[in-house]
RNA sequence: GGGCCCGUAGCUUAGCCAGGUGGAGCGCUCGGCUGAUAACCGAGAGGUCUUGCGUUCAAAUCGCAACGGGCCCA
């Protein structure tokens, strides 16, 4: 890596600057890092550090599934940033690398592998069999994901990572279960949780992923008990829970009528909400009706028959009553369908009324016995046969179909039921005012990530159902007793040992735990609880998992809570939720202190990426691209990191140049410094010859610190990047080089090139100090040769530097102003010279700067020179704020509408007049005197108006604080220098087009039939022969123009014909 | 249906918190430069600031509503 040369008659090693080749991501990349490892760099970067305040990070660990995507990657990209930052500034950082390996995505995946179909063929193939496999799965897994994440340049602990799946993690999961145990937090109950009937499980809120799906529309008539012919409507999208039907509920304030309706002949009486009675006599198709009373939905007391009854045997022993809840609403017939054993609300509505919690259907989503006739037959076919035997007793309405929304399980996408069943519960709703006065705590990226999003999370939240019924996870550390039915929770591996005399546990996974028993109190024998904990139990306890915790308690102390998080907004629900419930319950505080939300990324439509819509762009694809660097940068600084990224390759490729360019930039100069032998260690202090110009680069780098540091306060990444890219391509390339390019072209080694060089020098390397967190590979390139190979007793990577620090001393305001404002005034003598179409090559006479205000003097005296040279002018002309420049004429306007009432008929001699009448004189007149003469008559300041007339060769152009003339007249002086230089660039073209290198020498023939012409360059020989390295050169007409290269050219219509000789 | 966020030129965006003449980059058109050169620079065209209503002397900015997109929930 780094660019020593070994002399061979003393073997000493010679530090100095290499000159560099053209900008290739990738070699650049591969490089760095191998280099990185070569030195571990990593981990001696952590150890540099480790007297430094502490700062505890926690990775969100990410899911094994095997790729990483771009959301994954800006994720990562942003935490690198944040750390490297955080390094450079002299914490001492605590991370490790998170993998989340437990749960129901790989089971699935390992299921597909294997060709299972449902849980009786884990069963059969053995648990233990099917837990190696998800385990060998999710470690494989892991190192395809960890390589993807190096690539991209991301420094995390991934020696020592955490793993959800490692006997010390899970002893972490327990532990925490202990806690909510002995806090009465923990317990068993009948609950309805959503169920997958193919995973056969229990499911979280958060596992429930919600799709379009059409599903039956029914309107259904329950006969209502003792009135003939009496009916209450109700609607469903589910009829497989009618047989489960106990109740039906109304809003109390609803007016709900008894309507008489005829369809083929006969009568009905039906009953439902008042508002909504048009509807369902459309979709029952009824033609006449007569309104028999409306009541409110309080005052309906109703019995009715179960629908099923004759199918349903169990159901003939209910009661089945109308009752009242604030859930209904104004929708369909106004009448709910509540089956306490299939809904939530139907649950909780049941529950209330003390109702029975009636629930039919199995774990694998088939009729129980207590169904009657439909006992075996799976929901999924319930609908129609259902909806056949209604139609047989004539209670069917109407059935048609609904496209909605509905919940699907989040990997294997069967469509989930309800069910209720009996689960582990942690009562959150208990500790939820808690939690909302812990989020006000916590520092949130942004504010209303935390004060809005998270806080109205956390107010709706339910308690949480961490049982599941499948066997990759962490098991349930719950014995139960056989006789007595206590409950015992083991913390950790130990206690579980001691507790059943069990000892040596391969690991404490299934099936492993599941065959231990542990003696009861009361003699009786406990058995584990077969389930394994919701997968989200698993990434809540990493903050303190990952310390090793229960085991290690002093880290706990040193470094618990984490300093910072950042985390998608979807994990809002997920893992900043999930933690902070943990965290509460084990230690009744936040586990974290700062919070930063970040986006999603979404194509270039705005539209979420998905393999089923084809737009997904993965890293890799970037990377090979335009390289992991041009990745970092673009989903840094393309977005604010709480708003959601829309992926363009445009803007990646555009980052890519403004790195392209920063490259050029420090290259540049590497030749010259080399011919020079430049060695910066040789230059003490600052050098007195620095120009204005010089000062002015040192001033802006160190505001450009400042501005860093400020963004970086408040993880505003986009506001520290976007000002970097700004600088590398305004102020060093398009301006400081521009600038400096006279000065690097000198032969001698005189102090104002040092000077350039010192400049130059101090600002690349701050730069790389600056930029290394965000581009670690192109600043740490850049370091190696501009530091590392000057100086061996510099740190060995840019990465063990300390932060670029603002120098006071070099701040200069007002300079940074005054240049400024020169910009503006080369920007708008460029235009004004586009106007008249002169060539920037082509000096002019002189510039004449108008300025508005005091300030452009000030900038235009201290200037000048940059002013000068910049503009290619011979002169600066300096007018005082307000002054008009003499040689602008002045038209004078008459207004018509003035004029021509006091003159009448006059008033064309008038008008013929002014046209030859002295402009200058006019307006002198009427700003002294408020009027004038001409002639015989008397204008006054109503009856004109002026305009500067600018004369044919000056060219104007406006700037925000002034105007610029430029006098483009041509003298014999500039016809001489503009030929001369047409010449030069084309010489200089010749000579690269030889490829030679910047200090050979040439000889040179120019042909130049036009007499004039020939003559102006004819006096110019010597300044051309000294520009383009010319030991002789022959300018003439009459000679025959030959050498190694020979090219005809056209210079502004005069033909030219040139010949170059390499000097060997 | 609810919560939060986003909507500015063909594209990507700054400005919004703290109201006062909407700035960039890409692309396009025209031009310039030429020892950073498979680069670079300038100019021009391009805007109902999603829509509507309101507050105000004044709204891209504040408020309300609608529409479109995202995440989360029902």
């Amino acid at each position: 890596m780094l660019y020593r040369i070994t002399t061979l008659d003393s073997l000493e090693i010679i530090y100095m600057l290499k000159e560099a080749s053209q900008y290739d991501a990738k070699v650049v990349e591969q490089n760095i890092q191998k280099f990185w490892d070569e030195i571990d760099a990593y981990s001696r970067v952590r150890e540099l550090r480790k007297n430094g305040k502490k700062f505890f990070f926690v990775d969100g660990p990410p899911y094994t599934t095997g790729r990483i995507h771009l959301g994954t990657a800006w994720n990562k990209i942003i935490k690198d940033s944040v750390l490297r930052y955080r390094s450079m500034s002299g914490y001492h950082i605590l991370e490790r690398a998170g993998w989340d390996m437990h749960g129901l995505p790989i089971e699935v995946k390992v299921e597909e592998v294997l060709g299972f179909k449902s849980k009786k063929d884990i069963e059969t193939y053995g648990v233990g069999n099917f837990v190696a496999k998800c385990k060998e799965f999710a470690l494989s897994h892991r190192d395809e994901m960890t390589v993807q994440f190096r690539n991209l340049g991301i420094w995390l602990n991934w020696k020592e990572p955490y793993m959800t799946l490692r006997d010390e993690y899970i002893e972490a999961a327990w532990w925490t279960l202990k806690q909510a145990h002995e806090k009465k937090l923990l317990e068993k109950g009948l609950r309805v949780v959503n169920w997958c009937p193919r995973c056969e499980t229990a499911i979280a809120d958060s596992e429930v992923e919600y799709a379009d799906e059409t599903d039956p529309s029914v309107y259904i008539k329950f006969p209502v008990k003792g009135e003939e012919n009496t009916y209450i409507v109700i609607w469903t999208t589910t009829p497989w829970t009618i047989p489960a039907n106990i109740a039906v509920a109304v809003h109390p304030s609803f007016e709900y009528v008894k309507v008489r309706v005829k369809k083929d002949g006969k009568e009905e009486i039906l009953i439902m909400a008042e508002q909504l009675m048009k509807n369902v006599l459309k979709q029952g198709r009824y033609k006449d009706h007569e309104v028999l009373e409306i009541m409110l939905g309080e005052d309906l007391r109703i019995e009715y028959e179960a629908p099923l009854g004759e199918k349903v045997p169990l159901q003939k022993e209910f009661h089945h009553n109308v009752y009242l809840a604030d859930f209904v609403t104004a929708e369909n017939t106004g009448c709910v369908h509540i089956a306490p054993g299939h809904g939530i609300d139907d649950f909780e509505l049941g529950m209330k009324n003390k109702l029975p919690i009636f629930c039919p259907v199995g774990p694998d989503g088939r009729y129980t016995e207590e169904a009657g006739d439909y006992k075996g037959m799976h929901v999924r076919e319930a609908n129609k046969v259902v909806l056949d035997d209604l139609t047989e007793n004539g209670l069917l309405l109407a059935s048609g179909k609904i496209s909605h929304r509905y919940g699907h399980c989040w990997r294997c996408k069967t469509s989930i039921i309800y069910l209720a069943t009996e689960q582990w519960f942690l009562r959150v709703t208990d500790i939820k005012e808690q939690m909302l006065s812990e989020i006000e705590k916590v520092k949130w990226y942004p504010e209303w990530a935390g004060s809005a999003r998270f806080a109205d999370w956390v107010t709706g939240s339910r308690d949480w159902c961490i049982s599941r019924q499948r066997y990759w996870g962490i098991p349930i550390p719950v014995w139960v007793c056989g006789s007595c039915g206590e409950t015992e929770v083991m913390g950790t591996r130990h206690e579980l040992e001691k507790r059943s005399g069990v000892s040596k546990l391969p690991d404490l996974h299934r099936p492993n735990v599941d065959n231990i028993h542990i003696k009861c109190k009361c003699g009786g024998q406990m058995s584990r609880v077969p389930d394994v904990f919701d997968v989200w139990f698993d990434s809540a306890v990493a903050s303190w998992a990952t310390l090793n915790f229960p085991h290690d308690e002093k880290a706990l102390k040193d470094w618990w809570p984490a300093d910072f998080i950042t985390e998608g907004h979807d994990q809002t629900r997920g893992w900043f939720y999930s933690q902070l419930g943990a965290s509460m319950i084990a230690f009744g505080k936040a586990p974290y202190k700062s919070v930063l939300m970040h986006g999603f990324t979404l194509d270039t439509e705005g539209k979420k990426m998905s393999k089923s819509l084809g737009n997904v762009v993965s890293p890799e694809e970037v990377i090979a691209k335009f390289g992991a660097e041009s990745l970092r940068l673009y989903v840094l600084s393309q977005n604010a990191p709480w708003d959601d990224l829309k992926f363009s390759w445009d803007e990646v490729g555009n980052v890519h140049r403004m790195l392209n360019i920063l490259w050029n930039v420090y290259r540049f100069p590497l030749p010259y410094m080399v011919l020079d032998k430049f060695n910066p260690l040789e230059i003490n202090g600052t050098p007195a010859a620095l120009r204005l110009e010089d000062r002015w680069l040192l001033s802006r780098i160190q505001s450009l610190i400042k501005q860093v540091d400020a963004a970086m306060l408040e993880y505003n990444l986009h506001k520290a990047t976007r000002p970097i890219s700004e600088f590398i391509l305004e102020d060093l390339s398009r301006w400081y080089i521009q600038l400096i390019r006279p000065r690097t072209w000198r032969e001698s080694n005189d102090p104002d090139k040092l000077a350039a060089y010192y400049t130059l020098y101090e600002v690349l390397v701050t730069l790389t100090k600056l930029i290394a967190p965000f581009a670690p590979h192109i600043s740490e390139e850049m370091y190696q040769n501009l530091v590392r190979n000057v100086d061996p007793e510099a740190p060995q990577s840019v990465h063990m530097c300390n932060r670029a620090v603002p120098r006071e001393d070099f701040i200069d305001t007002e300079l940074e102003k005054q240049m400024n404002i020169i910009r503006e005034i080369v920007e708008a003598s460029s235009n004004a010279r586009q106007k008249l179409k002169r060539k920037l090559r082509w000096p002019v006479k002189k510039i004449v700067v108008a300025p508005k205000k005091e300030d452009v003097v000030a900038a235009v005296r201290n200037l000048e020179e940059v002013l000068k040279e910049q503009t290619n002018a011979k002169e600066i002309v300096l007018l005082s704020p307000g002054e008009t420049w003499e040689q602008l004429g002045v038209e004078v306007l008459p207004v018509h509408a003035t004029l021509g009432p006091a003159f009448k008929k006059e008033a064309g001699r008038v008008l013929a007049e002014l046209k030859n009448a002295d402009g200058k004189a006019i307006r002198k007149a009427i700003t002294e005197n408020g009027s004038f003469n001409l002639k015989e008559w008397t204008l006054t300041a109503d009856m004109v108006t002026f305009k500067d007339s600018i004369p044919q060769e000056i060219a104007q152009a406006g700037f925000s604080t002034g105007d610029v003339y430029v006098d483009t007249e041509l003298t014999r002086e500039i016809e001489c220098e503009g030929y001369a230089r047409e010449v030069i660039r084309r010489l200089q073209d010749m000579r690269k087009e030889l490829d030679l290198a910047v200090e050979e020498e040439i000889n040179a023939v120019v042909e130049i039939k036009d007499e004039r012409v020939l003559e102006l360059v004819s006096g110019s020989k010597d300044f051309i022969s000294g520009e383009v390295r010319a030991k002789s050169m022959v300018i003439g007409s009459g000679i025959e123009a030959e050498g190694d290269l020979v090219k005809d050219w056209d210079v502004e219509d005069v033909k030219m014909k040139m010949g170059i000789v390499r000097i060997k």
